[in-house]
RNA sequence: GGGCGUUUAGCUCAGCUGGGAGAGCGCCACCCUUACAAGGUGGAUGUCGGCGGUUCGAUCCCGUCAACGCCCACCA
């Protein structure tokens, strides 16, 4: 075994983390492995990132979380299989290209075709879409690679067109022309998800229309006064006694001067504006249905680009702000412009170009998802599917409680196009949904066909991913992939954000196909925020990049920081303070190691003996066990700070600045017997703690197990995970050394009070009434005089006199007393014990108060009643001590 | 307009079904003690947002108000 000084005094992530991740990818380690104890599979589909995605902090939690799932599971035995892929993004990866074809060579996809784009976004692809694959290796992503899914493979290809036909032809696919959100830049559709309200400072218009055969006029407020050249009706309240005789009656578009219906519809505010609504249905979401309910015609008076046509005469060719001046320049000259007011209003603007989006109807593909939809709400409900935390099943039943139809066509090239098909013989006409490529038309048996230029919405694939990942529909593939084995999974590990557009699609349609939800569990974790709670943004330049933290301070570390910092929380602002805290953690168990190494030969493979145990190595296996049963607790439900909290506070706390310090006599000493017996259990501890650690810190263990495992010993990544044992439960031992731990910090926190050097010796005397406790003590007396510097005597009754001129403190059960040496500031101490005594009285006064409350006795629960006693005595014993020894310095 | 969430130590947050207020970081004091100064030891700090209620007892349950954040929604 090599010396200490071949350990450097730092650890030195970055050599390690690139070694074990080649060795576990080559050795074949995220592949799954049948189960030997008989705990059956456990599966995660990993969100699959875009292809022009850039590794984010986002991604980085989103796949600690899920490494850390994975391998805390393959651990404990169980047939583990996480499953990357990634995604077309057809609006995100089709803007990136024309955007760089326009830059190199001046065209547009228009210039080059169909085709020849497409074969231009392969190669993107192909060049850059690794990239971020590559960055999930630095992760630690113990994910089989071999199951790569890109959402535009053969498989995903078969799965959109089987899906789409089955729903095609149970009519729950069809075309229609409906009113959608139309964005003049991508010139494209987009789903009612996509489109965010942001508020925009506008105005209300005032205009007058007439009423035809009358002097009447009726004035109606717009935000819109451009999009009169669609209107088709004038509609009021029925009810609203005003108006009540114009029903019937005409009004008279202004500047067009096109003759339209007044009519009485309940969806008019009597409230609200003027009471009078123009009705333009084929640029309004609730225009559109007053018109379906009145039949009245539709007027669209937009070109695909947002400008203004030939419906709109006097504006033609304008922009929509353009139009809007000029109209109500218009309206001036007729003087039908009564008044405009300012007015904040909510304006849709597509969250992928940023564009105001125009309403528009056109012809699109729809899917009705109501069924499907109510199916997803049941599962969620009967339990077959569970929210963690579960507050976030009331966003979800938000989105799925009132489904509208779902628009998947998109008018774009990069995509999975739409496998509907017209064949063009007059005489036939037909059309029809087929997932394989037709060579004819079925009904005519022509080849005079075209398909469906258009291509679906992204999220129609990705909603498929939890099938096809696992090789539907394709029944050989699915008997490779173990479809049976795997679907469905354990759990979807993913951020609030896309509930609606991902979680409740894959809902819905693996639940179509498979009559199973996709996954038992989702867990939505937090956003990752700036240390002052600022989302990050590259033009706020608060950006956290995981790489550079990777390099700056090592992947566990990150790591580490993101899971103790994830529960059941919304928001993670992540601090650098923070992580550098942990970085340190992660470097205490380096030092913890290599404090323990040449001692290591000592230790025996066999490890050691459990009836020889002494005292310490009873309590920290004791301790030991109670951190294995809560972080295996903690992991289950998804409580990662719960978790992490619980194994830093053991191996900070009992494992290095207790265990290891009281080891330090005995491993230093000549006893062989003793030594060997320490090693072993330091040894077995620490291999336990690198065991708990591994799914977190994954490459500092894997480097730490190198060095601790025996010959034919395998790699930690699939070593199990400790569980708990009750033959290593020691509660007595636990209960002494709390004891012993409070005496050994009050001796320490009376030196500092008084100032005396640490250096120096002092003499101790120790008092209390519990026999037990006393011989425990005076046994201990040895690592009094180690841990704080103090040479213990014999322990004695508190009928006994206490030293004249000393300091004291007092637990519940034992004083303390350091007998003074030289000149010492009395006051400075007189003010502590005050201090002390102020603090104990009023423990004291708390609980005396709640036991001299007869309705406390009668009511309260026997075991806190008892409990309230104890402590009662204990405060009291506690107060006579600082008392006593006040006076004596009175 | 509807819904959700948050409010606990200087900062970031934990506090599980009501029963003696916690952690990390920061801060103060003293220490280069033979794993670690990315360290050690000790310490200080809270009307648990306000008010009211239920209860023997409320950080926790109920009501109400306030501040902040987020999501959804067609207010012309």
């Amino acid at each position: 075994m090599s010396t200490e000084s071949s350990l450097p005094k730092t650890y030195e992530p970055s050599g390690v983390e690139n070694h074990w991740y080649q060795k576990w990818e080559e050795g074949k380690y995220f592949k799954p492995r049948s189960s030997t104890n008989g705990k059956g599979t456990y599966s995660i589909l990993m969100p699959p990132p875009n292809v022009t995605g850039k590794l984010h902090i986002g991604h980085a939690l989103d796949h600690t979380i899920q490494d850390i799932l994975i391998r805390f599971k393959r651990m404990q035995g169980y047939e583990t299989l996480w499953i990357p892929g990634q995604d077309h993004a057809g609006i995100a990866t089709q803007a990136k290209v024309e955007e760089k074809i326009f830059k190199d060579e001046g065209k547009t996809k228009h210039d080059l075709g169909r085709e020849k784009f497409l074969e231009e976004v392969w190669k993107w692809k192909e060049e850059y879409g690794g990239q971020i694959l590559n960055q999930f290796r630095k992760l630690g992503d113990s994910c089989d690679w071999d199951y790569f899914t890109f959402t535009m493979d053969d498989i995903p290809n078969k799965a959109v067109k089987k899906f789409f036909t089955m729903m095609y032809d149970e009519g729950l696919i069809y075309q229609s022309d409906y009113i959608i959100n139309w964005d003049p830049v991508l010139q494209s559709a987009i789903s009612d998800a996509e489109v965010d309200h942001k508020e925009v400072q506008g105005n209300f218009y005032h205009l007058h229309y007439r009423v035809k055969d009358s002097n009447q006029v009726l004035e109606i407020a717009t935000t819109r006064p451009e999009t009169l050249f669609g209107d088709t009706a004038v509609a009021v309240n029925p009810n609203d006694d005003r108006f009540e005789h114009l029903i019937g009656k005409m009004a008279i578009v202004p500047i067009c001067n096109r003759e339209v219906p007044i009519i009485a519809d309940t969806h008019v505010d009597m409230e609200v504006g003027t009471g009078c609504l123009k009705v333009t249905p084929g640029h309004d979401f609730n225009d559109f249905e007053i018109g379906k309910r009145h039949e009245l015609p539709i007027v669209n008076i937009l070109n695909k680009d947002g400008t203004l046509n030939d419906n709109a005469e006097a504006v033609k060719g304008l922009s929509p702000k353009d139009a809007r001046k000029k109209t109500v320049e218009l309206l001036k000259e007729t003087e039908q412009l009564v008044k405009v007011e300012a007015h904040t209003h909510q304006v849709g603007h597509s969250q992928r170009s940023g564009s105001i989006v125009e309403p528009l109807v056109s012809k699109q593909w729809f899917l009705n998802t109501k069924e499907m939809a109510k199916q997803s709400v049941d599962a969620v409900e009967k339990g077959d599917m569970t929210f963690f935390p579960k507050g976030w099943e009331n966003t979800y039943f938000s989105y799925q409680k009132n489904p509208r139809p779902w628009c998947i066509s998109r008018q774009l090239w990069w995509g999975h196009q739409i496998p509907v098909y017209y064949c063009q013989e007059e005489e036939c006409k037909n059309t029809w949904a087929s997932e394989d490529d037709p060579k004819a038309c079925p009904k005519c048996s022509k080849e005079n066909f075209i398909q469906d230029p258009d291509v679906l919405d992204t999220w129609f694939s990705s909603g498929l991913f939890p099938l096809n990942t696992l090789g539907w529909p394709d029944e050989k593939a699915m008997e490779e992939k173990q479809f049976d084995k795997f679907y469905p999974s354990h759990v979807l590990v993913t951020a609030f954000d896309i509930i609606f557009f991902w979680v409740a699609r894959m809902m819905m349609m693996s639940d179509k196909v498979t009559g199973k939800s996709p996954f038992k569990d989702t867990y939505i974790h937090a956003i990752v925020r700036d240390k002052d709670g600022v989302k990050m943004s590259k033009s706020l330049g608060n950006v956290i990049d995981p790489l550079d933290l990777i390099k700056e301070t090592g992947c566990d570390a990150m790591r580490f920081t993101l899971a103790v910092s994830s529960g059941y929380n919304r928001n993670i602002n992540l601090d650098p303070a923070k992580i550098e805290g942990y970085r340190n953690f992660v470097n205490k168990i380096w030092n913890a190691f290599r404090f323990m190494h040449p001692h290591l030969e000592n230790a025996s493979d066999q490890g050691f003996q459990l009836d020889e145990l002494h005292h310490h190595e009873k309590w920290i296996l004791s301790e030991l066990n109670s951190v294995i049963k809560d972080v295996t607790e903690a992991f289950d439900v998804y409580r990662f700070d719960e978790g992490c909290n619980r194994i830093y506070q053991f191996v900070y706390d009992k494992f290095c600045s207790w265990f290891i310090e009281l080891s330090k006599g005995i491993l230093n000493s000549e006893n062989s017997k003793l030594k060997t017996q320490r090693a072993n259990v330091l040894k077995y501890c620490f291999k336990e703690i690198v065991k708990l650690l591994h799914p977190v810190t994954p490459f500092i263990t894997e480097e730490l197990w190198s060095h601790l495992k025996s010959s034919d010993d395998d790699l930690v990544i699939i070593q199990a995970y400790p569980e708990y044992k009750s033959a290593h439960s020691f509660p007595k031992d636990v209960e002494q050394m709390e004891k012993f731990i409070e005496v050994v910090t009050a001796i320490r926190n009376l030196r500092n009070t008084v100032n005396i050097k640490p250096k120096d010796e002092v003499e101790l005397r120790l008092f209390t009434d519990d026999e037990t406790l006393a011989k425990y003590l005076f046994k201990s007396r040895g690592y009094f005089k180690e841990l704080a510097r103090v040479k213990a005597g014999k322990i004695k009754d508190k009928s006994i006199e206490r030293p004249a001129k000393s300091v004291m403190k007092a637990t519940s059960h034992t004083e303390i007393f350091i007998p003074l040496e030289g000149v010492i500031d009395l006051d400075i101490f007189v003010n502590k014990l005050k201090k002390d005594k102020e603090k104990a009285q009023k423990e004291f006064d708390k609980v005396e108060k709640k036991l001299k409350n007869p309705k406390f006795i009668e009511n309260a629960p026997d075991d806190v009643v008892a409990k309230v006693k104890a402590e009662a005595q204990e405060f009291e014993d506690k107060l006579s001590s600082i008392n006593n020894s006040l006076e004596n310095f009175q």
